[in-house]
RNA sequence: GCGCCAAUAGCUCAGUUGGAUAGAGCAACUGCCUUCUAAGCAGUAGGUCAGGGGUUCGAAUCCCUUUUGGCGCGCCA
């Protein structure tokens, strides 16, 4: 909520409770305890600005009708000073407050002064938070899922901002271990093919045309220099060549879709320094492991089993899952991805970070609990620990499922998309649907450069709004502070819905950023744009009463203010004309 | 088999943590520009909130169950 907005809420919520204590002090209502209640904004306007329903709630304990005990309770609240003007009891119990205009010349006022920190929120108290995204696999080119989880994740990382944190963004590369040893087996194969078509190609290898790409370049820098080397030196050439230039390909593909992260973070630097045998000793230590097969198993099923019996889950639940334990070090002296990702974990901790999201595929939920469980059993907590899971999403064309790239006839990549739609479209549009859903992405209407396409929708509020302000400085208007009393001239439905909403920004941020969830945000700012719109065709600012046309010019400015500061914290285009 | 995510208008989806008569957009139909951007707005029509139980003043929302769809259960990552 705005400043206005809380405090308000804030007395309001005081009030009702010393009313209530005031109430069982004379004896009019019997002693308890006050339960639970809200304090909201109703849907229906005509229910008042604010309601809440503490006298239902309180049925049971009061032993009295709603109404009766609603009655009771405002006889000794105190409303002064308290910006409502009025209130009644209606339907079942509910008590409705009415705000006075005063209230909503405040908030225009709070606006016009915050600016471009109008939402910002202490919320996160400056709390170190890390978001993980996209963290694609270096072995290939980037798909749709990270594209999804790019604008996800980043947006993420920038409500949490928003709302106080100090949130970092970091990429993690996967550059060592069993796929890297798989990619270097592919190009090799792809390698000799040049030469020799009847080359093997590995069973488990990369199929992509991407790898066949990076073996003629190599062949195009090398020729057949690395034809009958051994074939270890010849792998690791090909991947020297290949992975720093499949790395710069993923940051340039992230570039253009204009993020940008604190820290690219190699894998290959846990395996370097120790870091991932430091921590598989550590578990060891704490008896956490064993061997078996010749290869370094940790009891993962003792552990998530500890954390499920706290969580209250029943014996035979857990039996169901049939938890498994997991190889740390496999019987070839290789550690595992997740004996890596133990490690990468604690490094993450280590750096201050207290609040660690991950952003993750749905496929990936198998994983959740047994990470989480491993930073306790290193004597970290789980659940600083939070994974987002994301959905699948899925290319849609003239209402049919697209797989296949056009252009190259191979599985759509991100790059491919960004090459269709604008960036603008897919930061929003892939924003627009909560993760936890499976989500289409429709590319004909992402590409569409009409309202149908809501960011065009959102960004043509902000054209209209500045288009005002241009004509009316033409002709010599200029908005300036407006006194109480022009403000107070706001008083159609329209002006006052737009101002309720303005109103609740940071409030949406903060539930963006407590829910892990920025396309409330997304949300909230296409509602803003249909209400600036609502107004605009109700309301003209361009008038004869020089009050009322500079009352309405600070709501112009103040609903352009709140456009902008979503669409600059989004990295979304905001254009003055359209 | 077990688990995770979902199921709301013909289609795509909201529904602010349990509130008042379930909402938008698209598609269909009807209107509104010789005055600030019609890339906009107003209106009509469209619903067994997948089905069935339960919890309570009150359920799309919470619990149980059935059905349907997606995903996952590796010395892969």
């Amino acid at each position: 909520m705005s400043k206005t907005n809380l405090k308000v809420t804030e007395n309001l919520r005081k009030q009702i409770e010393s009313a209530v204590n005031a109430a069982i002090q004379a004896g009019e209502l019997p002693e308890g305890e006050l339960p639970k209640f809200v304090i909201e904004e109703p849907a229906d306007r005509s229910h008042g600005d604010i309601a809440t329903n503490v006298a239902m709630a309180g049925a049971r304990v009061f032993r009295m009708a709603p109404a009766k005990a609603a009655q009771i309770i405002l006889s000794h609240i105190d409303l002064d000073n308290s910006l409502i003007e009025k209130y009644e009891i209606a339907g079942p119990g509910f008590i409705n407050f009415f705000l006075s205009k005063q209230y909503f010349a405040e908030v225009l006022r709070e606006i016009e002064r915050e600016g471009e920190h109008y939402g910002d929120s202490d919320f996160g108290q400056g709390r170190k938070v890390m978001v993980e995204f996209v963290s694609a696999n270096p072995t290939g080119p980037m798909h749709l899922g990270n594209a999804r989880g790019g604008a996800l994740g980043d947006c993420l990382a920038a409500v949490m901002q928003k709302a106080g944190y100090q949130a970092y963004r970091e990429f993690y590369v996967n550059d060592a271990g069993n796929q890297i040893e798989k990619f270097a087996a592919s190009l090799e194969a792809r390698y000799m093919q040049l030469f020799d078509e009847s080359f093997p190609f590995p069973e488990d290898g990369y199929q992509g045309a991407d790898i066949i790409e990076r073996a003629e370049q190599f062949k195009d820098e090398f020729g057949d220099a690395y034809m009958n080397a051994e074939p270890a030196e010849r792998r690791q050439a090909l991947v020297d060549f290949a992975l720093p230039r499949n790395i710069k390909r993923m940051q340039d593909d992230m570039a253009k879709y204009k993020i940008k992260f604190d820290n690219w973070f190699m894998e290959s630097t846990l395996h370097n320094s120790g870091a991932v045998k430091a921590v598989v000793e550590t578990l060891r230590e704490k008896g956490m492991v064993y061997e078996k097969d010749g290869a370094v198993w940790y009891k993962n099923k003792e552990v998530c089993t500890d954390i499920l019996l706290k969580q209250g889950k029943k014996q035979d639940y857990i039996d169901k899952l049939e938890l498994k334990d997991d190889v740390l070090i496999r019987s070839n002296g290789n550690p595992t991805y997740f004996a890596a990702d133990i490690a990468y974990h604690k490094n993450k901790f280590d750096r201050g970070f207290e609040k660690l999201i991950n952003v993750w595929g749905a496929d990936h939920h198998g994983h959740v609990m047994r990470l989480k469980g491993a930073m306790n059993a290193i004597g970290y907590d789980g659940d600083k620990l939070d994974i987002l899971l994301m959905q699948l999403v899925k290319l849609v064309r003239d209402g049919q499922v697209v797989t296949m790239s056009k252009r190259t006839g191979k599985a759509i990549q991100l790059r491919d998309l960004l090459d269709e739609v604008p960036v603008d479209s897919a930061r929003f549009i892939f924003n627009t649907r909560e993760a936890t859903t499976q989500m289409d992405f429709d590319l004909d209407l992402a590409i569409q450069e009409d309202s149908q396409n809501p960011v065009y929708y959102v960004q043509y509020a902000h054209a209209r709004i500045c288009s005002i302000l241009r004509n009316l400085e033409a002709d010599g208007v200029k908005a300036r502070s407006c006194t109480d009393e022009e403000l107070s001239l706001l008083g159609a439905p329209e002006e006052i819905e737009l101002i309720h909403l303005l109103s609740s920004f940071d409030n949406e941020v903060v539930a963006a950023a407590r829910d892990y969830d920025p396309t409330k945000v997304t949300k909230y700012v296409t509602n803003v744009a249909t209400y600036f719109h609502k107004f605009y065709n109700a309301c003209r600012v361009k008038c004869d009463d020089e009050g009322l046309m500079q009352a309405r010019l600070s709501l112009c400015t103040a609903t352009k203010t709140v456009i902008k500061n979503v669409l600059d914290m989004f990295n979304i285009t905001c254009p003055e004309r359209m």
